[in-house]
DNA sequence: CGGTATCCCTGAGGATACTG
DNA sequence: CAGTATCCTCAGGGATACCG
């Protein structure tokens, strides 16, 4: 096999898996969602407060996705009125490293911009 | 300081850094382009090739985007007809962990999804 | 070869009001 | 409290054609 060929394979070998993984978290407010349930269990209003500019709207509608996918456990408390708690999964700790790589370089960049470069 | 407030000062020092690398990276085809270039310099029609679905208009405007952001750069050589090479900046390579994590979580999920959970 | 110009459409996301 | 309902805007992205 030539080296072309080799390179095109290993190539794709990144970019599909990676393209899944930006699939599931596509938008600007599923992976803040995931960090700060990362710091314990939310109620949807706990989640609102932390996550600024978020709407109610969207953050129902990512909550509902993030439960699709597993990464996120919705359980609701019969209490009155009702208490809904928002949980990560295991599944959804497991993007903990992501979630750090994103944060180190984020860090770095903001840095970067305020210098004005 | 009381537990809540030192959560949320933490809380939000992930997030914000995490929305600002989000901001530069969004959309589906922005880290395709930078794992093709971490193979190597490529020219337009090579990138297009190695890249699974894009279009040439959103290569176009993806790689005006990351060339602006410093994380690609474009070299014109005065051939005839000119050719274009693009490369990944130093500043580009340091999302090298991000892909890396984002590539094995992907291909977790893909096996995941395959199982049918 | 390495793009641009147009046109178009969907869906992400925002604003506001309302409900059990 | 934990959302829905409704309406709206705009940008991401696709298709096709064309250009130096």
């Amino acid at each position: 096999m030539k080296k072309q060929e080799r390179d095109h394979e290993q190539c794709q070998g990144m970019i599909v898996p990676v393209r899944d993984a930006i699939d599931v978290l596509s938008g600007k407010w599923k992976l803040p969602i995931i960090i700060a349930l990362g710091f314990g269990n939310k109620r949807f209003g706990e989640l609102a407060k932390e996550i600024p500019g978020i709407t109610d709207r969207m953050l129902s509608k990512e909550l509902r996705d993030l439960e699709m996918n597993q990464l996120v456990k919705r359980t609701v408390y019969d209490t009155m009125p009702v208490t809904v708690e928002y949980s990560l999964t295991d599944y959804g700790s497991s993007l903990d490293k992501v979630v750090d790589e994103l944060r180190k370089w984020g860090v770095q960049h903001r840095k970067r911009i305020m210098k004005g470069v």
